[in-house]
DNA sequence: TGAGAATGCTTGATATCGCAAGCAAGATGG
DNA sequence: CCATCTTGCTTGCGATATCAAGCATTCTCA
């Protein structure tokens, strides 16, 4: 394994203020930490490829799965959500003010994942009997 | 060709706990708010086909981009991050070993007083019927 | 020097996404 | 009765994600 000193082939030339791709962000992140490909492959736990993660810093893949860029993100040590939009995806709060709307009238505050999911399929089934 | 379509029509009693997949809420959903599929395109914006839409409630696909997820959200007015999650995708925070603090707001905002009084009593039904 | 590993990268194959276009069944109305 | 919508759904196709396998260099070390 080489020194760490082998920055990667940009010319220092073309510098400037760009946008900063995903690609070449998880470049730097990696040589940051002077991984190797395969053992960034071997650190999110084969989940992604050397050979993935090669055509990713090189700018051949667009918009990988958020799940590649969890395992990425943990590896790296970095937040998930800067690589997630990055990568062009719509973050959670990105909504104007980021409070979502009060909506419910039907708030009961300790329903479980399950009951809610029951309610709203009983909901669903509730009004494809009644047309309005 | 058989009919895979027909969408399940249960009476409230046989109403069993299946952990509901994406396609599953998603069509109950849309029927919730009473959308046909291209309603829902059309409140995307196009974002979402009408044939995509109905693949995706009929789980012949799996995991749609987030940013389809997103366009969806806004229309049924629900939370992002369900659908996210439900799709199989990370969420930035709650992963793990965390404790996770379930926000549970019954997301369907206009619910008439009489649907209220059912789902309460739909509600009250299955704790009673489900100890655990 | 030369074998052997490590490195970044390419490529072929496969699976999936996502849409435009179209279809059959049901309603609606002339 | 037929024409026309509307509905949910299927199908064909192009685009993309993802990996296994392999290739060319470079490094390491006896």
């Amino acid at each position: 394994m080489g020194k760490i000193g082998k920055r990667t082939r940009r010319k220092p030339s073309e510098f400037v203020g760009r946008p900063a791709e995903l690609g070449a962000v998880l470049a730097d992140l990696r040589t940051a930490k002077g991984l190797s490909l395969r053992e960034v492959e071997e650190a999110t736990g084969k989940a992604v490829s050397n050979a993935y993660l090669s055509q990713l810093e090189n700018g051949k893949i667009k918009k990988p799965s958020p799940n590649v860029l969890h395992s990425l993100a943990e590896v790296y040590v970095v937040p998930y959500e800067t690589l997630m939009e990055k990568a062009g995806y719509l973050l959670p709060s990105e909504n104007g003010g980021g409070r979502r709307k009060r909506l419910a009238t039907f708030a009961i505050d300790d329903l479980t994942a399950e009951e809610e999911e029951e309610l709203l399929k009983y909901l669903a089934f509730l009004r494809s009997r009644t047309p309005s």
